[in-house]
DNA sequence: GCGAGTTTGGTGACGCGTCAACAAAGCTCT
DNA sequence: AGAGCTTTGTTGACGCGTCACCAAACTCGC
């Protein structure tokens, strides 16, 4: 490996503040969350789509791809929050390998509970401190780099 | 808690883009750093001030604002480092609470044959698709996010 | 010097996330 | 139909991260 081009002293602090950001935006939100609903950002994550889909009831493969985790991490997280009394696993009619997964009743409760609270944390501390303008070019930039990343 | 102002669609694109960006990008970068270092983010986050440092000798506690982080997680990660060899902890002459980390000879070997091609993966991922006016204005708007933090 | 409160670090339990391995079921090609 | 490959989901081990709790040592006021 060649001597690389190091990052000049902008790109180190953006990349410092990117760091520090994503770190402490993500503790706020999992400390707002959980203090006020007793969810994890995970929960929320998965509840979400649940929530939206006919009779809360989605396959976990499709369930995987609407959040964009693998199948490992979908099956634990499902597992732990079945035994919350969240969620239920039924069996897939159409596909024998298949599972479904149920919103329960106590599920939509608590996505129903926690959706306004976190919105209006996202708001507080994203959307409110960002002009018309940043948001814009962050879109943007965020987009691009995410077809970066698929790209490889 | 009355009804929150919903995010509208450019908002909600947003707030999904960063969400997809930090998993994709934290995922591409841990999964390069493992594959061609056999070093963690975690790891690599440690060894960066310690390889800056005198002797590559610091104290836990100043150790853990440089990187951010509390104590608790500071002592398990030093925890799995020694226990790889990167890194021992000390008794501190000065204050026989403290605990000093320092860097093994090992450590440095580490640290220095995985930051090249580190930095190399930053630029490829972000830098490189980056225009220098969205650096500017990612710059300011990600410094007033974290101001807006640590306000709170 | 002594006692109260603070600072520093460590530990155990648990949730989150990835990887490797596995099993069961579907699919394809002959 | 059957062999081989793919898809789907689960599991166990392990690293990462937080919280609650603890213990030792420092500090400050008396």
């Amino acid at each position: 490996m060649a001597e690389p081009r190091w990052l000049d002293e902008r790109e180190a602090r953006l990349w410092r503040a990117y760091l520090d950001l994503n770190r402490e935006l993500n503790g706020a939100l999992e400390r707002h969350l959980e203090r006020e609903s007793g969810l994890s950002n995970a929960d929320y994550a998965l509840l979400v789509p649940l929530s939206a889909a006919p009779d809360g009831l989605v396959r976990a493969r499709d369930l995987g791809v609407a959040v964009g985790w693998e199948r490992s991490r979908l099956s634990h997280q499902v597992a732990r929050m079945e035994k919350r009394g969240l969620v239920v696993r039924e069996v897939c009619p159409e596909d024998a390998r298949g599972s479904m997964v149920r919103l329960t009743p106590a599920g939509r409760a608590a996505i129903e509970a926690a959706a306004p609270g976190h919105v209006d944390t996202v708001r507080r501390y994203l959307f409110d401190v960002l002009t018309d303008e940043e948001v814009s070019v962050l879109d943007k930039a965020f987009t691009k780099l995410l077809a970066r990343i698929a790209a490889d």
